[in-house]
DNA sequence: GTCTATACCGCGATAGAC
DNA sequence: GTCTATCGCGGTATAGAC
């Protein structure tokens, strides 16, 4: 409770924090927390183990950090789109997904993100509820309004509408993207897409 | 691939085994593999870490072996009471569902498994592959068999149906229990169940 | 602030008595 | 087969020079 968290401190050292961040980013994605150790963290920063702890106070505060700074990030992207020209509202919805997948596989980052938050749920139990703030809730409100504002719909209940359509898509990242599964099942990505259409509008 | 493994002992020492299996469940669950050492295995399963790499070559040799028996384990209770008599199938689903979130919120180790499973399937391929085809195929599969022969219903696609149910169930217990967003999300499970009859069934 | 060097502990895995 | 004891390594974290 010393010094450089919150704010990280403004002078040039800045740098080297950031230096910190990513090569403890590098790290974590792929090893987890406990296969993680402070000393390729300091190899991939390029900087000196005592460097890292003159930054961070433990492992755990730099983990900590680290997720908190990746959740605020993954906030701000992807569902902005949303509110674009007013066109069908299956179309929004289509464009949706399809640019949702094609992140997934275009970005393995992601995949790995999603395993290390919840592979570390158990241990870290605020920063899962962190990453439900950042990542679910904005998108799951986002579509609960869309769906509540889409007219030619008699919605059984738009906040149902909304967690139906991204537990699909989700489901399905998690299948077969996350878990490997991707030859294992049938029902490839357009499809899913199109049979939610249809089942969600009339 | 000396010894026990496959299939095991006949003899007196396979109760052995069960007690080092135990052991490594109940440290794995919690810690992860990278997390758990082997001298809590042995004090969990009460016998001496020699003993332990008596039954296995090694770690990772004791975790796929408990990772396969879970699954297979897991694989038999579910879904078939899906079969049973043949009233109205809205009725059968709903049933189904609740007693599948029961039971997540029953059995903890059920949702640290599935922590387990994700955070690990970075390192281990095969087992989140088999963790797919014992778990999520057959649900899948069998689903996809109700979708279709379930008559009052111009399904788009069974295989969508069968997805989009089991991903709003999934995704519902991630968000709630794996990642403790029980409070942070507004709709509760009966609402979802409901809604989602309401949208599957015209 | 940043480095090198190190304290100290717990890890996976094994040797050897029984 | 099972134990106790131990090896060698790599872990987190810190001390002290610069």
């Amino acid at each position: 409770m010393k010094q450089t968290r919150a704010k990280p401190d403004r002078d040039l050292s800045a740098e080297k924090t950031e230096a910190i961040l990513a090569g403890a980013m590098q790290e974590f994605l792929v090893h987890g927390y406990a296969g993680t150790s402070m000393d390729r963290v300091a190899a991939a920063a390029q900087v000196s183990k005592a460097t890292v702890y003159s930054h961070f106070q433990d492992k755990e505060s730099l983990f900590t950090a680290l997720i908190q700074q990746m959740a605020r990030q993954k906030e701000l992207f992807a569902i902005h789109k949303l509110h674009g020209p007013d066109d069908d509202p299956k179309d929004t919805l289509r464009r949706f997904a399809r640019e949702m997948m094609a992140r997934a596989v275009s970005d393995p980052q992601m995949v790995t993100f999603f395993r290390l938050m919840i592979g570390e749920s158990g241990r870290f139990p605020e920063l899962a509820r962190l990453f439900i703030e950042h990542m679910e809730k904005p998108a799951f409100e986002t579509f609960t309004q869309f769906f509540a504002a889409t007219p030619d719909r008699r919605h059984p209940d738009p906040q149902v509408c909304a967690h139906v359509f991204m537990g699909a898509l989700v489901h399905f990242l998690m299948t077969r993207e996350v878990m490997h599964g991707r030859d294992l099942l049938g029902l490839d990505a357009d499809q899913l897409i199109e049979g939610l259409m249809q089942l969600i509008f009339v």
